[in-house]
DNA sequence: GTATTGATCTTCT
DNA sequence: GAAGATCAATACA
């Protein structure tokens, strides 16, 4: 399976968004990790997301993949994801995870080195910047970035 | 077409 | 005990 990587955020550790910001956990130890390295968590009781690690060693940086257009192995995708359009296949951050099938199992895979998942460097591309989704603290920082005219990206709610 | 709400569980307070 | 870096089904126009 491959995908580019088409939408994503920035967290911070002095960043009242992020799940670094109140220090290290058990849960969000990954982040102060070593960079290149992958951070899951679980939330809403259903849902999987997924972070590649951006900071120093106990930086606590880290970028939350948000949505990927699908290239290879569709067909598997689809199997996870059940019967469902090409551009809903990885248009959200739990929604990519779960055509990836990426669960807590994966928490701390290197990206870099690994064997089963790992980053490729990809074409440039322009960007367009805007609001982060789904956080009450933080707004002030427009740390979503996304391939511009790009139709994976994940689709904005009304209201939001 | 857009708006609202239920599902469901880990983690931190 | 409450909130959360969400999604999909349902309700309404």
């Amino acid at each position: 399976m491959a995908a580019r990587i088409v939408e994503v955020e920035a967290y911070a550790s002095d960043d009242p968004a992020s799940h670094s910001y109140r220090g290290r956990t058990a849960r969000n130890a990954v982040m102060f990790g070593p960079p290149g390295h992958l951070y899951v968590y679980f939330t809403y009781g259903m849902h999987h997301c997924m972070n590649v690690v951006t900071g120093r060693l106990d930086e606590g940086n880290a970028v939350l993949l948000r949505a990927a257009e699908p290239l290879q192995g569709i067909d598997a995708m689809r199997r996870r994801r059940g019967r469902t359009s090409l551009h809903e296949l990885c248009s959200g951050p739990a929604k990519l995870c779960q055509a990836f099938g990426v669960d807590r199992r994966m928490d701390g895979w290197d990206l870099v080195h690994g064997s089963e998942m790992w980053l490729l460097e990809g074409e440039p591309v322009s960007a367009e910047t805007g609001p982060r989704v789904g956080i009450r603290v933080g707004l002030d920082r427009p740390w979503r970035f996304r391939a511009e005219g790009n139709p994976f990206v994940s689709r904005a709610r009304a209201g939001r």
